[in-house]
RNA sequence: GCACGCUUAGCUCAGUUGGUUAGAGCAUCUCGUUUACACCGAGGGGGUCGGGGGUUCGAAUCCCUCAGCGUGCACCA
């Protein structure tokens, strides 16, 4: 017996730190540092987390997923590197800080602090949020190579991100225009369309005229707007309105100026929709905008400004008052005058702003944008193009950089999203971020670039990146680049990207736009898209409803292996699953039964050794264990290479618990002997168990004295033990008699002790048996085990047929005789039911021609193993008459 | 409005290109306190795979249609 000792059951609590320090002082979560000769690189970008609070169950989720995927490739001999860092968030985390200032008592944090101060105040946020983030990435047992963290808004990053504007300026992608943008008045800065949250909301439709004598009546949600109107849109073929295209007509509606109404033709105007005319109001919607740009003449008016108020120009009687104020004013000007016609109430969804949760405003505005449709200079190509084709044909049509989706319907949600693509508005008015690489000269010059000139007055431009603009770059500006470094050249493209589904457009998109411009590479070969997590009833997890967990209070309760499985096991890509505690206790329950199966075998064996080679089968329990290994050891690789992480430990768990634990140990217990085979099965366990479970294996893995890491140790080969054609049916045969003897026992309520006696009467496993005697015996729990080759069924026996053999179990007046039989015609209804389906299918013509013969012969082989189980059935009914 | 996803055992979900009598975990019931583990072991019950139609020798799987739920996009005059 070995000496060592091991607690009843797995304690996390003692193990998970000490490993993880062990881990990092070794250094291979480096791949610099690896052992062994390692050629192809396997490379993660983490997505960085807002350093907006602390890490949440959605984290968790990526960190097991991302972290089991580099473990792998680790064993499996790559240069595995998960490149760590946290995102700063620009809008995220002002919004939080500004929400925290404004609790204690600072009404208007950006007027009462200043730059300076709010920025002070909003860094030292982040960075203690940061540091807690970090701690708990680690608490995960992620292996990330801490040497190359990164940080979107460290210097490295900045200057890449300067770089990278600077780069795209100069090809005139990224330019300043005047156009309708989206304004949160409450976050007072700009939004892009996808920062948008949609909500549905009761507002009225109000149809009016502008004037007594104006030919078309007008509907609007947003009776306010209506003072900068400045045409009416009609369809061009629109018998009714067709007369008026082209006429203009002055109205009064109370603004500074009587407007000037034009009627213009658009051909996106639904006769048959409303009034069948639009009020055209070229400040206050992205639409009406663009047909402004195609009827220039028809000038535009800005009604509402910046605060959210009536600007001059909606005149003196609207001026500065809010928008609802405004409205009613409006409405009941309407009113009196006589030319309201009706009000209805309908469902309109709104956008919002998804940082600030106000109902954003269309304005036209001053501001930065990349123009997608725009051939960059030298490549005959958009960055709409690029993008698209990353995912498509490959990068410029080269099939070898070319992005793989899991799961694949995301291909076209991604490339539907490109059609609809507008320029990306990029400048934001917020100040946490990094500022625009832009400075205004004395005499109005603009410099692009990282130092202004330092000859006169150079004032840079007040606003700030979209944050996604520094995440874009993420893949490789972690990798040093601008710079050309060793990083960049052995590590990018990256190898394998994980994101929840919404942020696919956010971060993917933008991703493959930044690297396939700056770059000339995809940023990554393959993505995997995760659902979201929600609760025990389906909701999603939110702090303002309250369902959160916390993922540092179940790793206290149940250790980090724990949750990393029940992360994992049930999930399945691209699709939502729920989360809820007895998921972890089941996952629990597993890692402390890998905990106990290592200490059964640590204690059962005389040294405990790492064996590395496959060991000689001396059983037929020893054949059939390493045959299962090895089938388990080719699934699984195959189930990860497919990122199929949840069917791969399904697999890994099925072989742990029912093959290994449940039959091999038990049968193993009684043949004795088995040192070499247990470790090495044990062991062979332990590595592709590490991926999911990287504490608990590589503090079992402790005991062996190996001289390397599991973490660092080779990923198991399938090796096939030496083909015996009889080694199921033998196999299946002496376990059945042992479940037969079992289940003879247990449904016929007969105590262990009362069991007398019991015959096996078989013509060709009898020495098989023979070997195996002492096995079934303490197996089943018989007392008695008579072996004979003569099939000479006692009258008082029960028998069951398992295999080729029989098992005649001694009645001696114990078994519930009336219970057994009608188990039995109960089954025998069922098989013959069963076998009049499948007789049917083999005299039926059209199968019998068309379906393949594997198919046919497989019928057939059905039918005849079902005839004798009959035919056994029928045998025992016999036997106890 | 368009698109996508989901609907399978009491619950949570698997089910790869159509092919054993549809699976797992949890829950439930019966039995079991054997020296790795009660965070355990052996068994049982429980499903006309959302409804309807079609294709096929054969459909949970493919097609059509309806319903419920969810998500994205558009519209929002």
């Amino acid at each position: 017996m070995a000496q060592i000792e091991l607690s009843k059951s797995y304690d996390p609590s003692q193990v998970e730190d000490k490993i993880y320090q062990l881990w990092e002082q070794t250094g291979f979560f480096n791949p610099d540092h690896l052992p062994g000769k390692r050629r192809s690189a396997f490379v993660v970008s983490m997505p960085p987390p807002n350093v907006t609070g602390i890490l949440h169950l959605g984290h968790a989720l990526e960190s097991s997923l991302m972290d089991t995927a580099v473990r792998y490739q680790r064993m499996r001999g790559k240069k595995a590197l998960l490149v760590p860092g946290t995102d700063h968030a620009a809008v995220a985390t002002q919004a939080r800080v500004e929400d925290e200032l404004k609790k204690r008592g600072i009404v208007n944090p950006r007027q009462e602090l200043g730059r300076d101060k709010l920025l002070a105040e909003i860094r030292n946020y982040a960075e203690e949020s940061k540091k807690i983030i970090l701690s708990q990435i680690r608490k995960m047992g992620t292996s990330c190579d801490w040497s190359r963290l990164a940080y979107t808004f460290d210097a490295e990053r900045s200057r890449a991100v300067n770089h990278l504007f600077k780069q795209m300026y100069d090809d005139g992608l990224i330019y300043r225009g005047y156009r309708v943008v989206n304004w949160s008045v409450k976050g007072q800065s700009t939004c892009s369309d996808d920062e948008l949250v949609y909500v549905d909301q009761t507002t009225k439709v109000w149809t009016f005229k502008y004037a007594k004598d104006f030919p078309i009546p007008i509907a609007t949600t947003r009776p306010e707007t209506k003072l900068g109107d400045t045409a009416v849109a009609v369809h061009p073929d629109d018998e009714r309105y067709k007369k008026y295209i082209g006429q203009k007509f002055i109205v009064d509606l109370g603004a500074q100026k009587p407007l000037q109404i034009t009627i213009i033709a658009d051909k996106n105007v639904d006769p048959n929709y409303g009034t069948g005319a639009v009020g055209v109001t070229p400040a206050h919607s992205q639409i009406d905008y663009e047909m402004y740009q195609a009827n220039k003449n028809i000038g535009i008016i800005q009604v509402i400004g910046a605060d959210g108020k009536m600007t001059e120009a909606a005149g003196r009687d609207y001026q500065g008052l809010t928008i609802n104020q405004a409205r009613e004013k409006f409405v009941s000007w309407l009113k009196d005058n006589d030319l309201f016609i009706k009000e209805e109430e309908i469902i309109n969804n709104v956008g919002t702003s998804d940082r600030f949760g106000d109902v954003v405003e269309s304005l036209p505005m001053e501001q930065w944008f990349i123009d997608v449709n725009k051939i960059i200079p030298g490549r005959q190509q958009s960055l709409k193009d690029l993008m698209r084709q990353a995912v498509t044909i490959g990068h410029r049509g080269d099939a070898k950089q070319k992005i793989t989706i899991t799961p694949e319907r995301f291909y076209n949600i991604y490339l539907s999203w490109i059609d609809n693509l507008r320029d990306w508005c990029i400048s934001r008015q917020i100040w946490w971020g990094h500022r625009i690489p832009v400075w205004y000269g004395p005499n109005k010059e603009v410099f692009v670039g990282e130092q202004p000139p330092t000859d006169g007055e150079w004032v840079q431009d007040e606003d700030t990146l979209d944050t996604w603009f520094s995440s874009g770059a993420w893949t490789f500006s972690t990798l040093g680049w601008p710079d050309k470094t060793k990083d960049l050249k052995q590590f990018h493209p990256t190898a394998w990207m994980q994101m929840g589904y919404e942020i696919l457009f956010f971060w993917m998109a933008r991703m493959i736009l930044m690297s396939t411009y700056a770059l000339d590479q995809i940023p990554f070969y393959h993505v995997y898209i995760h659902g979201i997590l929600r609760d025990k009833n389906g909701k999603k997890f939110s702090k303002s409803v309250g369902n959160g967990l916390d993922p540092l209070e179940i790793i206290k309760q149940y250790g980090t292996d724990a949750l990393r499985l029940s992360l994992i096991k049930g999930i399945t890509p691209g699709n939502d699953s729920r989360f809820y505690e007895e998921k972890v206790a089941g996952a629990r329950n597993f890692v402390n039964k890998l905990w106990n199966i290592s200490r059964y075998v640590l204690q059962a064996v005389a040294e405990p050794k790492i064996i590395n080679k496959q060991p000689q089968a001396q059983s037929l329990a020893d054949q059939w264990i390493l045959n299962d290994l090895s089938e388990t050891v080719e699934t699984v690789t195959q189930l990860l290479d497919s990122d199929a992480f949840s069917p791969a430990a399904e697999k890994l768990h099925e072989f742990t618990w029912n093959d290994f634990a449940d039959w091999y140990l038990e049968i193993a217990k009684i043949e004795g002997g088995k040192d070499e085979i247990l470790l090495y099965v044990l062991q062979q366990l332990l590595k592709l168990w590490q991926p999911f479970c990287p504490f608990v294996t590589e503090e079992i893995w402790q005991n062996f004295k190996a001289k390397d890491l599991l973490m660092v140790t080779d990923w198991p080969q399938s090796v096939k033990a030496a083909k015996d054609k009889r080694l199921s049916g033998d196999i299946e045969c002496f376990i059945g008699v042992i479940k037969t003897i079992r289940n003879l026992r247990s449904e016929s309520n007969i105590e262990p002790a009362k069991l007398i006696k019991i015959k096996l009467i078989s013509a060709t496993k009898k020495d098989l048996l023979e070997k195996q005697r002492e096995i079934i015996k303490k197996l089943s729990r018989c007392q008695e085990l008579e072996i004979t080759d003569k099939s000479s069924a006692a009258k008082d026996s029960a028998v069951a047929i398992t295999g080729e053999v029989e098992v005649h179990l001694l009645l001696a007046g114990l078994i519930d005789l009336k219970a057994e039989k009608e188990r039995l015609n109960k089954e025998l209804a069922q098989i013959e039911n069963y076998i009049k389906s499948i007789s049917a299918k083999l005299v039926n013509e059209q199968f019998l021609s068309r379906a393949p013969k594997e198919i046919v012969a497989q019928e057939k082989a059905k039918l005849a193993e079902a005839e004798d189980h009959l035919a056994k059935i029928k045998k025992q009914l016999i036997s106890i008459g």
